[in-house]
DNA sequence: GTTTAAGCGAGACGGTACGTCAGGTCTTGTT
DNA sequence: AACAAGACCTGACGTACCGTCTCGCTTAAAC
């Protein structure tokens, strides 16, 4: 008679990794990069930041840095989903960016575009973890606009997606410029508003 | 007799720098950055590259390799910079969108934004010489459109003009999808020319 | 009631030792280092070779390396500890030379001499045990010649004992040539029996 | 007609080395070796005592601490070379062994042992720059005594040659007692002289 | 035509961080 | 309590790159 339970198939052995040590590193990754920026971030005062040893790092994240950092960001993403209802498309929008801007850093920002260039899975990664998954999130407050009567359907490509991303990004990696509310209503109803098939007047438009 | 002017006081003495050194400096900077990346790319091996040793390097640009890039860009910027003109908005947009995007490479765009983030200078240096240009260039375009009563006038605003710049950044270093024609004249009709006061239907926007 | 005699105080609770674990070890140990020599030999290795996990040989010989070598070299030399006799004091002085030679590893030796240097207590330990044991044992060969009336008596002195061992560090460690028969005998003819006051004639000794 | 001299083959291009460098990190390592101990000696300390980056030691000794270690022995050896002349043979073999014991620090030596072990190019080299050197040393010292009547000619043989080092070595290494004056009488007294054909009464030698 | 000041290639140098390795300790679960 | 496995901290390793410096050579303007 076949062993009908052959559950744990690879028991652990040993003795188990410390989950604390991860949130720990991770933080600390976050924080440093940050203040001082991505290149001027070292894998040692991470390790000191973080109480804990280099190798200790390198033992979980054997690419280093870059690789850090990308699970950092997924991390904190990962807390910290839930989709704003405030009844109105319009208010719909801004909740959402300005949710999306919350922990936003250009330091963080940053040193991740870089490593993407030259790492193909990290690219992959992260596309799929949070470009598609933040594509899919806005899809949800247009469609349930659409829904709602306030749009039309079937609007979203991925170039309207991006288009929120897009510009704070610039605002805040190029420009420098702050992502205040002021900001975010101009974004909302000069740019996002008017290329959508408002059915009702919601913005006045003038120019 | 004394001499009454030393009319060019700063007579440059001695042997003078030979201007063949910068631009190939400036070309293999280029070169290298596109090719392993902001980051990966050494002093040394640029300056083997160039055909030159390091004090040279450091005696052009003490600032190292963010100055040489900044530097670079700006330079091939230099060379290609006249402002389109096809007799209507949309044919001015989608060539000066093409004309923008011709040299563009990821890897030079994500060590130079990552620059920017941890030098106020390099980054006023940029936004002076780059970004207000650019900005300047798009006003033009579209001055240029309002006084053929295409739009109407005062439309510009920082908003605006970084949007193509912004999308092109996000597709380009995020999604990592090519420029091609079909992106830009999604971008031109149904982006750009749907947030301008358009005064006569040119693109028929059915969705 | 209370316990009168808990006779056997430190009764050995729990899990015994296994004794093989520790011949699995020396042995090892003595294997390694004369393969890679001792810098070379790591723990990890080590405890790879033996089977045996690193906790085990850390809680055998907490002072890591030099001790198990120290030890190793000293469970050696308990087997194989009887007096050679062959009647004459020519003959048995190239039996012990050779008896002790035999199982000489230039890799072994040298770590040990190199672990002596920072160690007192492992100096010391080793001086007692090996090298006043080996001096006695010298000793004894001399008295029991000058029993026999071959020898003066009262000749041994600390510099005596240590030529041959002397010698041989010499001949295997810094010139790194094999102690063969013809040395030995070299040794014992042309050294040791000439700085000794022999009463017959044994050794031509023709220069 | 051909070029009598090309001198000069290849000129040293570049920034030439700057010899006290050498000398710094020489002395350095010598120094830390006799307080620490050869394996307790690390690069960062050798660097740090020398006034020297760590690139400057490895781009001079790739091998590392051995290979410095064997290079300032040599170095050493080299400064101190002149023969004792002090008109009888017992005087020149006492003056002879004082010299070569002069700067003579277990620590070093215990370490040079150690690695003679495992690299058999430095074996090779330290055999043919220090051992031969010494042994020729001391066979002038012999010829000279012969020369004056006070032995037979024709005794040295490398057994000879390498009692004094070898019981040295013992007496430093394992028996850690100091190399004094009474010492090296002794050696020279009770070993040496007797085992050389004496021509003339010299010692009294009464065991 | 000298002089002379700077440009220039080569490469040593001090410094900082890298990613790795080994020693020795501690924490699991198992025997 | 011993044991195997392996995570963990510590500290050193040897390497890579940066930006500076010191050479000896070359070049062109100044004298």
């Amino acid at each position: 008679m076949p062993r009908l339970e052959p559950v744990v198939e690879d028991a652990p052995r040993g003795r188990p990794r410390d989950p604390r040590r991860r949130e720990a590193i991770l933080a600390a990754a976050i924080a440093l990069v940050a203040e001082v920026g991505y290149d001027r971030m070292t894998v040692d005062a991470l390790a000191a930041r973080a109480g804990v040893s280099k190798p200790t790092i390198y033992r979980r994240w054997p690419g280093g840095k870059s690789e850090i950092i990308v699970d950092a960001i997924r991390a904190k993403r990962a807390d910290g989903g839930t989709l704003p209802d405030t009844g109105t498309l319009r208010g719909d929008l801004i909740a959402y960016i300005r949710g999306a801007t919350e922990g936003f850093d250009p330091h963080v920002a940053a040193g991740l575009i870089m490593q993407l260039q030259s790492s193909p899975e990290l690219e992959a990664l992260f596309r799929e973890e949070v470009v598609c998954d933040e594509a899919a999130r806005f899809e949800s407050l247009l469609t349930r606009a659409a829904a709602r009567g306030e749009i039309g359907e079937g609007v979203v490509t991925p170039l309207f997606a991006d288009i929120p991303g897009s510009i704070i990004f610039t605002r805040s990696l190029i420009r420098n410029e702050p992502i205040d509310d002021a900001f975010v209503e101009e974004l909302v109803d000069r740019v996002l508003l008017p290329i959508l098939p408002v059915k009702k007047e919601q913005a006045p438009h003038v120019v």
